[in-house]
DNA sequence: GAGCACTGC
């Protein structure tokens, strides 16, 4: 937890250095305490409150506080969610200062790999996937007399099923056994609000006033409409950038970038404008006339990001470049004006050709909001928006799309189901923002694919519950389950630690450093055969937790994050945890293995990726088997890549849209092995997997045929959209051999 | 011959 201790601290110093100079009567002064009564009366009268209030009212550490004084906390604990770790923990701190108590007596906080509660605890901080995880294993939430969901209008993928959750709750009255009903409390910023009323049974709201200095607007109208490269913005911004440097009064600067390599590239440009230093190697400080430029994203070193929140020397300005990650989840003090891009790297998920797709997208009307709030926190300050007005009319949506609109929803499904919401289409479930159709029946499709449901109208089967166990996603559940029924869990575990943190392999600027890395990595494939990509992930595992010298120097030596490394160890014992527990259960699976050894951790793999098969086809390109035939691509990371012509079957982890379509961590394995569970990929009609979700039983052959038309339609529409995106990044020789391939694909479909 | 935002269990 080291990082986040980090994180915490950075956070902490600038909140207890203002409290010192303060009495604790200050809290008093907070824009909230003017409205306790209300807030109490409101929660004693209604099951349901919507808190609204900007940054700094107080609403996080004063309204649990509040409630416990009134004696809401004598039948069950007050539940405060928030949507990251850090934040959890360093609000339940200074919570804890506040009431005078140990952290982890009568306040604490629970996240993953830290439980920092007791039988004392009344108040209790949380991130919003521990309260669903918490939820699966008591449904009535017997321990909680209140739930406060924090942060909603981030609208989290847990916080949005939470929503639902509580809702139902409410609605079927499952909380008949409590002594007192549960009161749930949604706080959040100006969103939505009537919407968000509404849903929770036309609830009250009440309204805080924020603690936020004003802000000026200023678009500068160097991207308009029709800008879509991004290579473009990243020139705009620099230019803003430096006028503001150039004219603006002393202030440091925030500046809202899309990625690692335009932060980059943005940092060199502004550098470019003094002399050529290149600040990659070298972490002493520069300047640019006065102006210190900190790159600011999420795998950048820790050490390195300290930096960012230490004022610069006097007469200096800072400037920092930051991805999305300086909009919510780190506070950069000090900060008087804001460069906004208008940009932002967001993942989508698309059910047409089952692929994730990093895209970059403009932001909504309210994240740019957000974005220009940074800049009124400790003064009034300026946000200057490189897009003009038509941009920001046109391309830019009023709120972001939520998650659950954008994510596969496997496990969103699956844990419904075993929360007994057999029931997921939306004519039963009520979401506040309704996944599209076919985006829920891919899911069903995965889930029954996968054997966690049941054949006939979707019900979770027992392998469904064991599933729901592992915070791991669905195919890497099945493989591992597969593996633990066989008794070789230990081969897995590990794999499966290290695909579920962050790349672990450091990839240096440098040319030259990259080049040793490079060599370094290569080892570890050589070493177990340099054809497993999932045995190298083990094979670094091993080595680097039984390396004689400290695993941090051997992985400093290796090229390897550390981080994600000690992430990855964590990871591994909670998941060895979970599934020691499984395996005591009297009903969990044990099978034989009747094959040679060394096929062993692949045939467990295929029994979870086996949706991820993918066949060899022209030259060194593959077709995937799940019923899409999408084209792809070996990544060049992996140990198989210029080996495409010695493969025939294989089974990859990932899909990767950049340049082309990349497949990233694979084997090799035998058509043999996957036989018997290809057929799975195209017998189940989707339809009935919901049918009894839609009450549509008595449907009739026509009609769900003509479903089934539509969909392969847009299948076949929605690989033409993803082929002419390649193509406009493609050179002209690649984009004709798309095009071929294409072709001859839709020529080999209509032969079949 | 690539280059991947941010969370969370």
């Amino acid at each position: 937890l080291t990082d986040l201790a980090v994180k915490a601290m950075a956070g902490k110093s600038k909140s207890s250095g203002k409290r010192e100079q303060k009495e604790i009567s200050s809290l008093e002064h907070l824009p909230i305490h003017r409205h306790k009564k209300q807030l109490l009366q409101a929660v004693a009268e209604n099951p349901f409150l919507i808190v609204t209030g900007e940054t700094g009212s107080g609403k996080t550490t004063q309204l649990p506080q509040y409630l416990y004084q009134a004696g809401f906390g004598k039948h069950g604990m007050i539940g405060v969610t928030q949507p990251r770790r850090v934040a959890a923990i360093t609000v339940a701190q200074r919570v804890s200062e506040e009431m005078n108590c140990i952290l982890g007596k009568e306040v604490g906080y629970q996240v993953r790999f830290d439980d920092c509660t007791s039988k004392s605890t009344v108040i209790k901080y949380m991130t919003d996937g521990c309260l669903l995880r918490e939820l699966l294993a008591d449904h009535g939430l017997s321990q909680y007399s209140t739930i406060i969901l924090d942060e909603a209008h981030e609208r989290s993928l847990s916080t949005d099923v939470l929503f639902g959750l509580l809702k139902n709750m409410f609605k079927q009255k499952k909380t008949q056994d409590r002594k007192v009903p549960l009161k749930v409390v949604i706080m959040s910023a100006t969103l939505d609000l009537d919407k968000l009323s509404e849903f929770f049974e036309n609830c009250p709201i009440v309204s805080v006033a924020g603690r936020t200095y004003p802000v000026t607007e200023v678009h500068c109208d160097l991207i308009g409409p029709k800008d879509t490269e991004s290579s473009l913005f990243v020139k705009e911004v620099v230019k803003v950038t430096l006028d503001v440097h150039m004219n603006e009064e002393a202030g440091d600067i925030l500046v809202f970038l899309t990625g690692q390599s335009e932060i980059e590239r943005a940092c060199d440009l502004l550098f470019q404008k003094a002399e050529a230093i290149d600040y990659r190697y070298d972490v002493q400080d520069h300047s640019v006339e006065g102006l210190i430029i900190l790159p600011l994203y999420g795998s950048m070193p820790t050490d390195q990001q300290r930096r960012i929140f230490q004022p610069p020397p006097p007469g200096i300005r800072k400037c920092v470049v930051a991805t999305n990650i300086a909009a919510t989840s780190l506070t950069v003090s000090g900060i008087r004006y804001v460069v906004d891009s208008g940009f932002v790297k967001q993942l989508n998920h698309n059910p047409r050709v089952g692929l994730d797709i990093l895209e970059v997208v403009p932001i909504s009307k309210s994240e740019a909001m957000q974005r220009a709030g940074r800049a009124g926190r400790t003064s009034a300050g300026k946000c200057y928006r490189i897009y003009s007005k038509e941009f920001w009319r046109k391309c830019m949506p009023d709120h972001m799309v939520p998650e659950i609109q954008r994510t596969s929803l496997t496990t969103v499904i699956l844990t419904l189901k075993c929360l007994a919401v057999h029931n997921v289409i939306s004519t039963n479930f009520p979401y506040l923002d309704c996944p599209e159709e076919r985006h829920i029946l891919e899911a069903l499709k995965q889930l029954y694919q996968l054997c966690g449901c049941d054949h006939r109208w979707g019900y979770v089967t027992r392998l469904g519950q064991f599933m729901v166990e592992l915070p791991l996603p669905p195919g890497l559940t099945r493989a591992l389950l597969k593996a633990a029924a066989l008794g070789c869990e230990d081969l897995l575990l590990p794999v499966a630690a290290m695909l579920s943190v962050e790349n672990v392999f450091i990839r240096p600027g440098h040319p030259e450093k990259q080049k040793v890395a490079e060599r370094r990595h290569r080892e570890f494939a050589s070493q177990t055969g340099g054809c497993n990509d999932f045995t190298t992930l083990l094979n670094i595992f091993k080595q680097c937790k039984s390396s004689s010298a400290s695993p941090a120097n051997w992985s400093r030596d290796h090229w390897i994050h550390w981080r994600a490394m000690k992430t990855a160890f964590s990871v591994e014992t909670q998941l060895s945890e979970v599934l020691s527990k499984l395996k005591q259960l009297k009903d969990f699976p044990v099978e034989e293995f009747d094959g040679s050894k060394s096929e062993l951790l692949r045939r467990c793999l295929c029994s979870g990726y086996f949706t991820n098969v993918a066949r060899r086809s022209v030259g060194k390109t593959f077709c995937t088997m799940d019923g899409h035939g999408s084209v792809v691509h070996i990544h060049p990371s992996s140990a198989l890549y210029e080996k495409e012509t010695q493969l025939d079957w294989i089974i990859f982890h990932e899909v990767l849209v950049t340049s082309k379509v990349y497949i990233r961590t694979l084997c090799p394995i035998k058509y043999e092995w996957v036989k018997d569970l290809l057929p799975k990929l195209h017998e189940i009609d989707v339809h009935e997997l919901s049918s009894v979700a839609r009450e549509e039983q008595t449907e009739d052959e026509m009609a769900r045929w003509e479903k089934r038309e539509i969909v392969k339609q847009e299948a076949g529409k929605m690989a033409e959209e993803a082929l002419k995106k390649l193509e406009k990044r493609n050179d002209e020789k690649s984009v004709s051999d798309a095009r071929a391939r294409y072709l001859q694909r839709k020529q080999e479909r209509s032969k079949d």
